[in-house]
DNA sequence: TTTTAATGTAATGGC
DNA sequence: GCCATTACATTAAT
C-alpha cells in the first residue's frame, strides 16, 4: 500500500522497516533523533584551510578606502553586513540544485500530507530521489515559507476587498 | 560633504539624521533592519477581487498551448503551483521600469561604492529618484549579478590567453 | 540580437 | 525551526 509513490520502488533501509508508511509519512513515529556530522562547505575549495579571523575581502572597498575610513573599518568591520557580504561574496556558495520535475512533483505530494516530514522521511527521500537529505531539509523549509507568503498575500487581497467594499 | 552627490539635494528624512553620510552609503550605520509590509502586486488591477476558479490567463502561452501541455495542466491542475501560474498570468508581471540615464548616473555612483547599500540608502535613493526601493533593491541586485558575469568573464579570457600562450 | 528589469526559488546566516 | 536576505538561473521586455 506504500510501496508505490509516484513510481518510486518501496526499497526498504538497513533497519528492515518499511519506508513510506503513513506514520512515517506524517512524522508520528519518531523524533528528530540523530543527525550526520557534515563537512564545512565540501563543494568549495579550500586551498589552504577555511577563511577565518584576517580575511581580507578582495573587493575594491577593501583597499581603496581613505585612512580615516580604514579605521572606523578597522573597528566596526567584524559586526557589519558589508563585511559579511564581501565574505559571502568572496567565498562562494553552493551551486544551486536544479530540481527535476519529478522530484518536485513527488517532494509536493509529500508536502501535501505533511510539512514537517521527520528526518526519517527525508532521508528515505533523499535516497530515492538521489539527492542529499540537506537538499530535501532546505526545500521543505523553502516551501513552508512559500505556504506562508501566499497565506498572507490571501488575507492582504482578503482585507483589501472588505476595504473597497465599505466604500 | 555630503549634501550633494550628482545634483541630488540634501533632503533630510523625518527623523533629521542626514541622508547621504559615508557611513550610511557604505551601510556600516545599521544593518538590515526593519521592513515595510509590501502590497500585494499593487501595480496590477484587480478590477472585481480575487481570481478564483475561472481565470483565463491573458497572455500569449495561456492561449496557444498544445494539446499535450494542456493535458498535463488538467492532470495536475489540483497539485502543484498551476493555480499559482494561472493567478501570476492573470496578474501578469509588473511593467518594465525603464531608468533614465541620471538614475542610472546616480545608482552606478552608489554602487562604485558599495554593492550593497543598506535599506535607508535604498529608502533615500528611491525618495531622491522617485522610484520605489523596490526598484533600487532589484537594480542593485542585477548591478551585483553583472559584476560577477563580468568578472569571470575576464577570468575566462585569461585562462584562455595563457593557454594560448603555453602552446 | 543584446542588455537588463523582473521573477521564482535554492542557499545562507542569525536568532 | 523561523525569518530576512541573498545569489543564481530564467524569462521577457527593450
Amino acid at each position: 500500500m506504500a510501496s508505490l509513490i509516484y513510481g518510486v520502488k518501496d526499497v526498504r533501509p538497513v533497519d528492515g522497516k518499511p519506508i513510506f508508511t503513513i506514520d512515517r509519512i506524517l512524522g508520528l513515529d519518531e523524533g528528530e533523533r540523530y543527525r550526520k556530522i557534515k563537512p564545512y562547505r565540501p563543494w568549495a575549495v579550500s586551498d589552504s584551510g577555511a577563511p577565518q579571523g584576517r580575511v581580507v575581502p578582495k573587493t575594491k572597498e577593501a583597499s581603496d578606502k581613505s585612512s580615516k575610513e580604514k579605521e572606523r573599518t578597522l573597528t566596526t568591520q567584524l559586526s557589519t553586513d558589508s563585511y559579511q557580504n564581501a565574505l559571502k561574496w568572496y567565498v562562494g556558495r553552493r551551486p544551486r540544485t536544479a530540481f527535476t520535475s519529478l522530484q518536485i512533483e513527488i517532494l509536493e505530494s509529500i508536502f501535501q500530507v505533511n510539512y514537517y516530514p521527520g528526518i526519517d522521511v527525508r532521508e528515505e527521500l533523499a535516497k530515492q530521489l538521489h539527492l542529499d537529505e540537506d537538499r530535501i531539509q532546505i526545500w521543505f523549509q523553502n516551501r513552508r515559507a512559500k505556504l506562508k507568503r501566499s497565506h498572507r498575500e490571501s488575507q492582504f487581497l482578503m482585507v483589501k476587498k472588505a476595504f473597497v467594499e465599505d466604500d
